[in-house]
DNA sequence: GCGACCTTATCAGGTGTCCTGACCATCTGT
DNA sequence: ACAGATGGTCAGGACACCTGATAAGGTCGC
């Protein structure tokens, strides 16, 4: 039972099965639920304050000292953009902006303890989602989805795979 | 090589391996790698003039005439919205406004002959880069997909799925 | 050491896609 | 026949992005 709406006789595209949702589509539709999960399980962990948009900014602000042009940079944003969300986080208090002693242009951005608690809360929920869906939807095939999904990623937007945070990386040696 | 950055010896949030991208972000990637496909797919199909907001017309509009409200309900979005996307279409002659005459109030929406092209055109467009995928990534492991998200909407969003358009249905009997 | 040029960040303003609220015309149930 | 629901539209606003311009500060050639 896929299907509700009975078909024509005739398809003017004869596109496939036409009951078949389109694959584009349905990915939306399971991108989605999983970030209803991720906000919904943020908010039960008692973030509240922190909107999609600023995403970015948990995602890709790392070390100690991070200048706007390379966080828009990372996120794919303008720095206008980013801006913006650095300003709102700021007044949260999630991320604190202090001057780059080596160029007085510039501004270094960094996470307070209370930014990285959330964005280790962030991460742990992350995983939890992950565990969630695979018991909800079988395991095997959650693993086939990562895999593949990150070969998809590594194939189409190479850029974007490499630069994700991870909570507070350090160089080693 | 899934990881640039060498990792921390102490991990604050110890949320499994940080290394991992997030699946929600995983899937965002490839969702948008998807529609990129897509769109431009589209434009080589010489489709110029269609948004990507457009396509709640184009997936949910069926049938000889359907009101307004109902395709809003379908789409999940305000009646307000559609209806300047509405206008937009009307106005790029794809989709046409006649009055329901069983009821004064109200104007029934339908595609013209352009729009069921165009339509068409986008279904087989997206059995195409299915194919593709397949292609590309593994046939097996797109199948995997599909059956996958299907059963992930189904659980998620059981509203959105029976409810997809197919071109041009009309109910048999 | 100094002008030409590039950056950094920010200000100002605009666009696209959604939303809520208010409204009139019309239909429906009692 | 009238109260209340419904169909469509107008007006206005939130939000997440964008482009362009500008001031302050680096960098490099010579």
């Amino acid at each position: 039972m896929t299907r509700k709406i009975p078909l024509d006789k005739e398809l003017p595209g004869a596109a496939g099965d036409p009951s078949r949702i389109p694959l584009p589509a349905l990915m939306e539709l399971a991108v989605d639920a999983m970030w209803a999960d991720f906000r919904s399980a943020l908010l039960e962990a008692g973030i509240t304050d922190i909107r999609p948009t600023h995403g970015c900014v948990f995602r890709f602000l790392h070390g100690d000292g991070m200048r706007l042009t390379d966080l828009a940079a990372l996120a794919g944003l303008t720095k206008q953009s980013v801006g913006e969300i650095v300003d709102d986080l700021t007044a949260l208090g999630y991320i604190e902006r202090y001057p780059d002693p080596t160029d007085k242009r510039a501004k270094l951005l960094r996470l307070t303890v209370k930014g990285k608690t959330a964005q280790a809360t962030g991460f742990s929920l992350f995983s939890k989602l992950e565990e969630e869906w695979s018991d909800a939807f079988g395991s095997d095939d959650i693993a086939v989805l990562r895999t593949l999904l990150e070969r998809v990623a590594l194939a189409k937007a190479p850029g974007a795979v490499p630069e994700i945070v991870r909570p507070d990386p350090a160089p080693i040696a």
